[in-house]
DNA sequence: CCCAAAACATGACAAAAGTCATTTTTTAAT
DNA sequence: ATTAAAAAATGACTTTTGTCATGTTTTGGG
């Protein structure tokens, strides 16, 4: 556990539906949340628990996944730092229908719900921001039934790349030359996430080589050609 | 378009986030709603558009479709009476990124945003409402992506039917001996559901008939056997 | 009631993807 | 640095699913 991560001066806030808060109750938040660390493949809930609070991603990476009826994995999204985790189950009263796991060691503050709900009754623009979270993980996942349902596994590996390039390397990520955050997901976790079979993913990642589409340096995955990429993903614009 | 609908007897809207409301605003609704009947096969919103208000099904059934990138339809759920069309996107401040067609004759309240959102203001317990609606919907998008990425098409196709059988005929349905609701989706509506070929819904449909799961009638499809079904979907409860 | 259009059905075949077995490489812990 | 365990890679094979072609039945409008 950490003491020492003051909201006040969180960088990380500032990108939250947290951002704009009167000082006292910045003031609560510091004294109620419970900063912890989890190494890297440490799970933070697990489907089927009853959420107590939210937690807030200070640092790190983290995963979502489902099981499916034969214990397969699905990975559902992923949560980057700033994002909140466990808040559709939270606001839906229910059980958490997924579970939360680290990609890479992760700063995660929890907030109980008590001081949770407290905040949001005072501040409507939480809860009007929160709202705005989960229509675009509705918007997502729709978009990604469709991508599972209609795209041959080659289609819808190609996008996950891309999306995942997006999403760890893209926005507040590193830049072009210092491709150091090559994406580091396992074969496994990309077969989960794309829905398919490990060997599968790891046959097309080699024709993905062969078409000089991509750079595969052990586990590492570099992206030679977006454009290309994007071609084979069959995602028009 | 309807003149005779009166919200305050709408016996759908007491299963509605508009069931607390007081004798003011109801008043309100009925003025500001605009009631349309669509026949069947008509499409109510087009994906790409921008809401401008919300929908309410007064009465008949809708499914929520996509078009993926090669055209394909996707259905993404269904919305039944006193089912909320549009509601995500409205909320998302964002455009439709599905249509919504009539499977049947259906009656929809048109209520524009302005009048929407100022209920929401009066009413918090209306945005909560909603809230936990779009939270029920994202959970089943994430257990349907996890079926859709996992699951063979013959396991789909058996929990798409119970999924059908329950919303058309469970709950305020008919009642068992009067089939009369018996499934009316086509092959192809069916298939755009599972998230496979028409011709693959067929075959599986008579093997499903062979196997005395179904009984065919025409176009319509009575469930025999739900146990034997479920088991076939692979849902272990 | 009739007929054209749409929906349903079936077969033959091809392509896509999964499974299992085995080998090689990488990783992480001692 | 060494080595056992995990991850990645590859081949052979089977199963699943999609596609195309064609025939049959159902449906709804005139």
């Amino acid at each position: 556990m950490l003491q020492d991560l003051d909201c006040r001066k969180c960088i990380v806030r500032s990108s939250t539906c947290f951002s704009d808060l009167m000082p006292d109750d910045i003031g609560e938040l510091v004294e109620k949340k419970i900063s912890t660390v989890y190494k890297k493949g440490q799970t933070i809930f697990y489907e089927g628990m009853m959420p107590t609070g939210i937690y807030c991603l200070h640092s790190g990476k983290i995963k979502i996944s489902k099981r499916g009826n034969d214990g397969k994995e699905q990975i559902v999204r992923f949560v980057l730092e700033g994002g909140l985790l466990g808040i559709r189950s939270l606001m839906g009263g229910r059980k958490y229908s997924a579970s939360a796991t680290t990609l890479e060691e992760s700063v995660v503050c929890y907030i109980d719900q008590k001081t949770f709900f407290k905040l949001t009754t005072k501040y409507p623009h939480i809860s009007q921001c929160v709202m705005t979270l989960i229509c675009a993980l509705l918007e997502e996942a729709e978009a990604k039934m469709t991508s599972l349902a209609q795209k041959p596994v080659r289609e819808r590996l190609a996008e996950g790349l891309l999306i995942l390039d997006e999403l760890f390397n893209g926005e507040g990520g590193c830049k072009a030359d210092e491709q150091e955050h090559a994406l580091s997901l396992s074969r496994e976790d990309l077969a989960n996430l794309v829905g398919t079979a490990t060997e599968t993913v790891i046959r097309l990642l080699s024709d993905f080589k062969d078409e000089k589409f991509i750079e595969i340096e052990g586990r590492k995955i570099i992206l030679l050609d977006k454009e290309g990429l994007k071609k084979t993903s069959n995602n028009l614009p």
